[in-house]
RNA sequence: CGGGGUGUAGCGCAGCCUGGUAGCGCGCCAGUUUUGGGUACUGGUGGUCGGAGGUUCAAAUCCUCUCACCCCGACCA
């Protein structure tokens, strides 16, 4: 490709609402430009790319026998009626109506329209098992889109959907899947953690995140220093400490109950401060509106509530922190001051494992301005339950060994589930088995955020002067820089390059343009393809050109006439898998 | 949805407080110059100042409403 002809609008500064990495690149490299909030547009460069993870992805799941299908984007409300979700759903469903009035949605993902297909017309074990995917724009109206690609609205995605006999048979599907998501992302040059995760609004029991480590990740996982157990904190289990918390193990455990003035301290910190006491003899009391209903939940004052766990325990489908009135009403004070001693006007009264035994412990008065010390728990007040009902965190003990967990921020690139006959069931998508009973199909489904990897691969994957592509992913393989247009030997050269490259079937930007050297260099560290062949007027003279790896190494000075054979061996080695 | 912020040329910004000719840098076009890390200079193109309404002799500037976008918290590939 001729880079005179080709449409890639590098900027030369940073476009004012691009803060992370990888959007501010993709921006100034001339790869995406922004329609509408979350909503992109790929230029060719961007379009290569995408194409290059497809690629991988068709290889890996072809070869673990999925087969590629098209769905549409549009579907129809009946099948999310069916499913049950057109309620369920939140108002990220995309919904509207068509000329007949008949209610549509712009797909968030199509386990429907994919149950919908295979129960039409797979009606024997003998089809089992099948595994369906395609790539496809999908659309989820996301409350807050983000950071460019790495949460848009509009998103590519690939999406894989699994149908078998049992459930022994579906959890082969999903360890294939799983296999090939690790092929998959490896091919991909990227740093990964495949974690334990949480099965959110898609619904079954069993799955894995696949999870690609950067700062820039808005995903908080935990993986253990000592064995293999990794997950994200959402779904991380927590080994129940044997001894109870020791707050404040030096002064005694029968201290008495007393009232403390806190004028407007309302945070643990605060009030820490003030009373100089560590966050860890606290008890913080959250006052959460659960489907409607009000519960106390307990937890140290140094932890911090899962709401998806408590989510689960309450069997709650909406979970969240009671607003200022209903704190108020619920116990007579401010948001700040709720505490577990005395009236609480709450469904029920819940604990984590680490308030139990605590002694000596920090809690809010239920009054404004005042906290108790000298609280503990059983003598003071009593809860329902105790449960695991906080977030990992770095430093917390492994629940599968000794080990210790380490927390890493992640981005979520692939997600695996085990669904079961959630879907299935529902939707009556059932075979005959071998005794000829009706029985429904098992399933899985499986994800992979392909414009979310270009973004991820870029997170990870650069310096101070722009994109460092995996050789992978990069949207052409070869990067040939004439730096004097005006000196025929040189364009001469680079144009014979140029064509030897492309004749032995490497992807080659030329640039052509009549630029000098220094923009050259500037704009092919920006895009980031992973070699440079430099053509200036000294070395030509002497027959040579400087090849250069975009990923630090340095320039070496080869002749023009071995520069294709050794770009092919350096490509190759590049490429091999690992 | 709550909190914070921004809309002025393709991009980045100043001007607004204190109303009176719409500016700067980059890019783009023409030319001279330069030629291995965004060369220097000359000339030029380009703007309903997000939109609507209002106040005023006069509005980018003051007032009201509205839309869009960004950042921080609750969702997800």
């Amino acid at each position: 490709m001729r880079q005179t002809r080709f449409h890639a609008p590098t900027l030369k500064e940073d476009p004012k609402d691009a803060e992370v990495v990888s959007h501010r690149y993709l921006m100034r490299g001339g790869y995406i430009r922004k329609v509408a909030a979350g909503i992109y547009d790929l230029l060719p460069l961007a379009t290569r790319v995408v194409r290059r993870i497809e690629g991988i992805i068709r290889e890996e799941l072809n070869r673990a026998g999925a087969q590629e299908v098209y769905l549409p984007a549009v579907q129809p409300a009946e099948l999310w009626q069916e499913s049950g979700r057109w309620a369920f759903y939140g108002p990220e469903l995309l919904r509207f109506k068509d000329r007949k009035g008949a209610e549509f949605c712009l797909g968030p993902t199509h386990e429907e329209v994919i149950v919908d297909l295979v129960r039409r017309d797979v009606r024997s074990w003998r089809a089992l098992p099948l595994n369906l995917y395609q790539i496809q724009i999908k659309f989820r109206d996301e409350i807050r889109p983000r950071a460019g690609l790495m949460r848009g609205r509009e998103f590519i995605m690939k999406d894989a959907y699994s149908f078998d006999v049992s459930e022994a048979a579906a959890l082969e599907s999903y360890d294939l899947m799983y296999r090939a998501y690790e092929r998959i992302f490896r091919r991909c040059g990227l740093d990964f953690r495949a974690v334990e995760a949480d099965t959110g609004a898609i619904g079954g029991s069993r799955s894995h995140e696949f999870q690609v480590l950067a700062t820039s990740g808005e995903d908080a996982i935990v993986s253990c220093d000592a064995c293999a157990y990794a997950a994200n904190v959402e779904q991380a289990e927590l080994r129940r400490s044997e001894q109870p918390s020791e707050p404040d193990a030096q002064r005694p455990s029968d201290e008495s109950t007393a009232r403390v003035h806190t004028p407007g301290a309302r945070t643990i910190d605060e009030v820490s401060a003030l009373l100089k006491r560590p966050a860890s003899s606290f008890i913080k009391t959250l006052i959460i509106e659960a489907d409607g209903k009000l519960h106390a939940v307990l937890v140290r004052g140094d932890h911090a509530l899962n709401d998806i766990k408590l989510k689960k325990l309450l069997g709650a489908t909406e979970v969240h922190l009671a607003d200022e009135a209903r704190v108020q009403a619920a116990t007579g004070a401010p948001v700040g001051f709720a505490g577990p001693v005395g009236r609480l006007d709450v469904a029920s009264m819940l604990a984590d494992h680490a308030v139990s035994g605590m002694v000596n412990a920090v809690v809010g008065a239920n009054e404004s301005d005042h906290h108790l010390v000298g609280v503990s728990e059983g003598r003071d007040f009593k809860v329902q339950g105790f449960h695991d009902l906080r977030l990992a965190a770095d430093g917390d003990a492994c629940p599968r060994c000794d080990g210790t967990l380490r927390s890493f921020s992640g981005i979520e690139v692939g997600h695996v589930f085990y669904l079961g006959t959630k879907y299935s069931q529902a939707m009556k998508c059932t075979f005959l088995d071998e005794a000829g009973e009706d029985r429904p199909m098992v399933m899985g489904c499986y994800g992979i955020g392909v414009t979310r990897i270009m973004a991820a691969a870029i997170e990870q994957n650069h310096d101070e002067n722009g994109i460092v592509w995996p050789p992978g992913l990069a949207p052409f393989a070869v990067h040939v820089l004439p730096l004097q247009m005006n000196v025929p030997e040189v364009v001469e050269a680079a144009e014979q390059l140029y064509v030897a490259l492309t004749e032995a079937g490497i992807d080659v930007l030329l640039d052509d343009r009549d630029e000098r050297a220094g923009s050259k260099f500037k704009d092919a560290d920006l895009l980031g393809i992973p070699w440079r062949i430099a053509i200036g007027a000294r070395g030509i003279k002497d027959g040579n050109v400087e090849l250069k790896p975009r990923r630090g190494g340095d320039a070496e000075l080869v002749p023009l006439d071995q520069a294709v054979s050794m770009i092919q061996a350096r490509l190759r080695a590049a490429l091999s898998p690992a």
